[in-house]
RNA sequence: ACAU
DNA sequence: AAATGT
């Protein structure tokens, strides 16, 4: 099916009243106790708790978890339901090869909000540059940010123009606005985080930086060399 | 949808 | 499989 790159470039989950809710999925599970289809992960998961072994999958509609549910778990096992997408030659082309007069910033985190951590390295040699972390109960996102900032303030005061590379289009529009936009809830465990997040956000407003900020083109040169590999 |  | 975000 054809979409229309105009709507896809003005998509907003928003309109489609998809912001807050989560999608509506339904659970198909082969072997658990008992089987069936489920309407939500939470049944799901108790249908295959303490089951080894257990054989399930998640599908958009109840008509496609229907049709599944009668045919095999062998059928539909390792089937890529998820558009992984692979880039054409063009595009491969179009993109190009990675500036390695840069370096690289990623993050992590152990569940998500969970134990987040983040680090820069020069992008030729892999060399770490710089790590913070782990915090306690941080987000996916905000340590993206957090590790962007940290490369704007490293480079500054290296007095380096080398740019910095993040796969994190997130933490690129946050930086852009000096705003962190996350939603993550304030607890006892993570003042820590927000601390960092006010000083990431006061060094934007009151420094200036000439530093470029580019996306790392992970589909055509792969993980990001500051990744952490637990992926 | 896209990026994590 | 989940969640974080525009
Ligand atoms: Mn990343
Ligand atoms: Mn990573």
């Amino acid at each position: 099916m054809y979409i229309i790159p105009k709507l896809l470039k003005n998509y907003s989950p928003k309109r489609f009243n998809l912001a807050k809710k989560k999608k509506q999925k339904y659970y198909v599970v082969w072997f658990g106790n008992p089987a069936g289809i489920y309407d939500s992960w939470e049944k799901c998961k108790k249908a295959i708790q303490g089951i080894s072994g257990a054989q399930y999958k998640s599908f958009e509609t109840l008509p496609e978890a229907k049709i599944a549910f009668q045919k095999e778990y062998v059928d539909y096992k390792g089937k890529n339901t998820k558009k992984k997408k692979i880039l054409t030659s063009e595009e491969l082309q179009r993109i190009g090869e990675p500036n390695l007069y840069s370096i690289a910033v990623d993050a992590a985190s152990s569940g998500n909000p969970g134990k987040m951590e983040y680090r820069g390295v020069d992008t030729q040699t892999h060399k770490e540059l710089f790590r913070q972390g782990p915090f306690m109960q941080g987000t996916n996102n905000v340590g993206e940010f957090l590790a962007l900032v940290h490369g704007l303030a490293f480079l500054k005061q290296q007095q380096s123009d080398r740019m910095i590379y993040s796969d994190s289009r997130i933490a690129m529009g946050w930086v852009r606005r000096k705003k962190c936009n996350t939603k993550l809830k304030r607890t006892s465990q993570n003042k820590k985080i927000f601390e960092l997040i006010t000083r990431a956000e006061t060094w934007l407003k009151n420094n200036t930086y000439t530093t470029k900020i580019v996306k790392w083109e992970t589909k055509a040169w792969g993980e990001i060399p500051a990744d952490f590999g637990r992926k």
